[in-house]
DNA sequence: TTGTGTTTTACGACCTCC
DNA sequence: GGAGGTCGTAAAACACAA
């Protein structure tokens, strides 16, 4: 019996092999029974009797035997009694291995399905960290351009002090009376010479480097 | 040829639904 | 209570590297 005159190849969804295992996987499984097939000479149907004759406990579906209750799985996972009867006399199989057959892909349905969700959770979760690793480098930069803001609110009113000047009293955030004097908030072209170990055009300069706020824990 | 890892078939225990 | 479901597992069948 020839199964493209019982399924027309054109009625196979190959969307469907794709969400249930790769092509990959596909061609491999393929050309896994094509081999067994050669070995045993065919098997064209021949009601689900064992490969080579061995155990008849342990019975290999043929190819047309497989395609059929895939095909018939792709329209309905679960296999009422009826189907299940049909399925078994038009396959020559025991209607408990077609029962089987459903219970083992349906458990290979969904563990195929888990991987997938747990891959896109993966991504998801990757991408959440470098969001957030971006979030604190931005922070980051944010706090050196406030330093350097203070900075040189400290050296403008260091400088109008030097000329006699005062300004508000230094009550600015993170300025609290370092220049002593009280200067006004004029600003002056004074010989404030630059605060050691900070340059300001050093950080608000440069471009982003992630790497520069990578936790530990992320690079682990 | 053989050792090893993977896939497929089968079964039992237990659960749910009608 | 029976039928059919999931889950875990055993074991046969199979692929493939060494």
């Amino acid at each position: 019996m020839d199964k493209h005159q019982l399924f027309d190849s054109s009625n196979v969804d190959t969307t469907f092999f794709a969400a249930n295992g790769t092509h990959d996987a596909a061609r491999a499984r393929a050309r896994r029974r094509r081999r067994r097939s050669a070995r045993c000479g065919g098997g064209d149907g021949d009601g689900g009797e064992m490969d080579g004759g061995g155990d008849p406990k342990k019975r290999r579906l043929t190819d047309e035997q497989a395609e059929i209750l895939e095909l018939s799985f792709r329209e309905d996972r679960k296999l009422e009694t009826a189907r299940k009867v049909y399925l078994a006399a038009e396959l020559g199989l025991d209607p408990k291995q077609v029962a089987v057959w459903f219970q083992n892909r349906r458990a290979r349905h969904k563990n195929k399905t888990l991987e997938e969700e747990f891959a896109r959770l993966k991504h998801a979760h990757d991408a959440a960290i470098l969001h957030k690793c971006h979030l604190e480098n931005e922070l980051l930069r944010l706090k050196e351009r406030l330093g350097a803001t203070e900075q040189e609110v400290r050296r403008l009113r260091s400088a109008a002090g030097s000329h006699g000047a005062s300004v508000d009293g230094g009550h600015a955030a993170g300025a609290v009376g370092v220049c002593g004097g009280s200067p006004s908030s004029s600003f002056s072209t004074g010989t404030c010479q630059q605060q050691p170990g900070f340059s300001g055009a050093d950080v608000l300069g440069r471009d982003d480097d992630l790497m520069m706020c990578v936790p530990e824990w992320f690079l682990a």
